[in-house]
RNA sequence: GCCCAUGUAGCUCAGUGGUAGAGCACUCCCUUGGUAAGGGAGAGGUCACCAGUUCAAUCCUGGUCAUGGGCUCCA
């Protein structure tokens, strides 16, 4: 007798083994219908499994997370499948489930074009509609290496012969298909339905850049047709708030081939970035650090010194004068210790706290610069905190609460907390890495985050914290960070006299709340979808006029509210007001400021807010208060 | 850096082996209009750059540069 166990709790028992499809069946006809495969006692299997024993089930479905990503991975064979179908001389590789589809990588005698995409796609739906049944056989791993090596597979053999050759693997057959998988899949194609191939691109054979480039085709599945359709919508409304469409439509900043990686900024784009770094410059003034300013460019001694020169100099732009080498510099690190080693320096100054808007090149690979969000010239607000170990813990501390006051105030909420701990490759005894990770551990637990721990992604001097915000449409991004660094101090000579009048090294804390300022700034454009808070936005607002009868009255006003500070623009232009409106919506103006004969008379304003908010006719004193509100 | 795609007016994009097209924006004229596009006219391009094929190249071929999607990298 075996008894089986659902979530629910009830049970149900069965002279005889029985398989998960079968057990499906028993309770429902409509349930063996929508099933996917079965969880028993934890494990993810096949609707085939045979149960022998008392186990725990699930049925899983379409309407389960791991459904869709049993569908996913199932239309990554099925892509497979059409692209041997179609292009039987392309060998197979590895085909993952990644968020939102998968993708599948091929090696192949020329890459795959955008009209093959086209015909494989139309050759998985013919697969699917045959409805082949899905089913799972059970090989010795050698016994699998000279089946592929037997299909003229040869990346599935390497694959499988990486792995210990006691292993029994998997292999999953589909009409003429047979791949090596760990499963479990759908029971048969017909269940594959809802799927878009997206694009193509190239990937190196196991992430390696020293390998060969193989193609990679990617695609979105679903399990019903609204999700994958409310999916496209998504990446298209994405696409819309792309900070490079954004920038150039409201005109804040461009790039030109003439300085790839750099960014010319606009004075629209100017005032967002004066505003964010005047702010950061307050908050720096707020909590205890000095604003320095240093070098673009340092001697190669220094940066031998520091061990840039040796492991990124061929990411680092140099020049030459005099016979002496120079570096433009890719951190401001270095600089800011040089600030530090003048004078002599005591226990009773620490922690010294130096903050930089800190200039930075480096000379990125061509093919990862992304807009704004990655260049070859950025500025960080870089700071770092000269201490002494003890110190590191409350500092750290106050860093973090610092940062989330930050993040708030730029309409961040939602914060990941990542500890990255020491790696494979370091400096530094153990016990100086044991007391550096537990001061950061236990400065995040004192404020109560939860926090993940990424093992072995430390610094190679020192652990950090990585502190990664999700933006309003689910994204996250890495941006601060806080590591502590036991190297580079003593390494560029950095040096106290402690209380006992030794000569002590201090330690570094390394810190950016924003990261990159060019980056951050792409961030927010993103999150804001260009519709700026006030207090960020280019242009406040907009006093436009109904004729020309106002032009004195509202050039009056707008001399007004720069005085006070606002960034204010008029328009005076001899057209409608509808289409005056209508350009300052769409350059996402906080406010419009209407003005036509009646305000004149009554010494008032008609105020229009973003997104169609009527707010009626108010004195100038309340339009004032009101931008004084939000800036 | 590697793979693929792309590069035409300020912007968004059509198009063709034989003197280059649209909409918006811009300039001028008419219009003075009350909450998301009034009307008319005009100006605007070495079709990314360099070679080659051709009687003729924006179009075909090769190279270079840049951008985009990925991969790798990110002190």
């Amino acid at each position: 007798m075996i008894t089986i166990r659902l979530p629910d709790g009830s049970t149900r028992s069965f002279e005889n083994p029985v398989t998960v499809a079968q057990v499906a069946a028993n309770i429902g006809a409509g349930l063996m219908r929508a099933a996917l495969a079965g969880r028993v006692d934890g494990q993810l299997v096949d609707l085939s499994t045979a149960i022998d024993r008392d186990v725990d089930l699930a049925i899983i479905t379409d309407k389960d997370e791991e459904g869709l990503d049993i569908v996913r991975h199932s239309t990554a064979h099925l892509l497979a499948h059409a692209v041997k179908e179609l292009f039987p001389e392309a060998q197979v590789t590895i085909g993952p489930v990644i968020e939102n589809g998968f993708f599948y990588d091929f090696s192949y005698k020329r890459p795959f074009t955008p009209e093959d995409l086209e015909l494989i796609e139309k050759r998985m739906a013919e697969i699917s509609k045959k409805d082949f049944a899905v089913t799972r056989e059970v090989m010795g791993r050698d016994e699998a290496v000279a089946y592929f090596k037997g299909l003229g597979e040869a990346y599935k053999a390497e694959i499988i012969e990486s792995i210990p050759a006691s292993e029994t693997l998997s292999l999953y057959r589909q009409g003429e298909f047979v791949d090596l998988c760990r499963g479990p899949h759908v029971p048969s194609t017909g269940k594959l339905k809802v799927f878009k191939l997206t694009h193509v691109a190239g990937a190196y054979w196991r992430g390696d850049s020293k390998n060969e480039m193989l193609t990679r085709v990617y695609g979105t599945a679903w399990t019903k047709k609204e999700d994958q359709e409310a999916y496209l919508f998504r990446l298209e409304e994405a696409e819309k708030r792309d900070h490079r469409r954004l920038g150039k439509q409201l005109d804040l900043f461009h790039i030109q081939d003439e300085a790839p990686g750099m960014v010319f900024w606009h004075p629209k784009g100017w005032a967002l970035w004066q505003a964010v770094e005047q702010y950061m410059r307050q908050v720096y003034r707020d909590n205890g650090y000095q604003e320095i300013r240093c070098p673009q460019i340092l001697d190669r001694s220094l940066w031998e010194k520091s061990g840039h020169w040796e492991n990124f100099q061929k990411n680092m732009f140099t020049t030459e004068s005099e016979s002496r080498d120079f570096a433009i510099k890719p951190m401001n690190c270095p600089g800011h210790v040089q600030v530090f080693n003048q004078g002599i320096r005591s226990y009773r100054e620490l922690p010294i706290r130096y903050g930089e808007f800190g200039s930075c090149h480096r000379n990125e690979p061509s093919g990862s610069l992304h807009g704004v969000m990655r260049v070859r010239g950025f500025t960080q607000d870089d700071g770092h905190i000269f201490c002494t170990e003890d110190q590191i813990q409350s500092e750290v501390l106050s860093f973090i609460q610092l940062l989330q006051k930050v993040y708030k105030d730029f309409g961040f909420e939602d914060i990941q907390y990542k500890l990255a701990t020491r790696p494979q490759q370091r400096v530094g005894s153990d016990e100086i890495w044991d007391k550096a990770e537990s001061a950061l551990r236990n400065a995040l637990e004192s404020t109560g985050v939860a926090f993940a721990v990424l093992p072995g992604e430390g610094a190679f001097y020192g652990p950090k914290i990585e502190f990664h915000l999700r933006d309003s449409i689910g994204r996250t991004w890495q941006c601060g960070t806080i590591q502590a660094d036991f190297s580079m101090p003593g390494r560029l000579g950095a040096e106290y006299v402690a209380e006992d009048n030794s000569k002590q090294v201090p330690v570094m804390l390394h810190r950016a709340i924003l990261g990159s300022l060019e980056r951050f700034i792409g961030i927010l454009i993103e999150h804001y979808a260009g519709a700026l808070p006030v207090w960020l936005a280019p242009v406040q607002a907009v006093v436009a006029t109904i004729t020309s009868n106002q032009v004195e009255y509202a050039e009056k006003l707008v001399n007004t509210l720069k005085e006070k500070g606002f960034r204010v623009n008029a328009d005076l232009r001899n057209e409608k007001i509808n289409y005056k409106i209508r350009a300052h919506s769409m350059d996402k103006v906080p406010y419009q400021i209407i003005v036509g004969d009646k305000e004149v008379s009554s010494h008032t304003v008609s105020v229009r807010g973003r997104g169609d908010k009527d707010l009626g006719v108010m004195t100038q004193e309340a339009l004032f208060t009101l931008l004084q509100q939000e800036s």
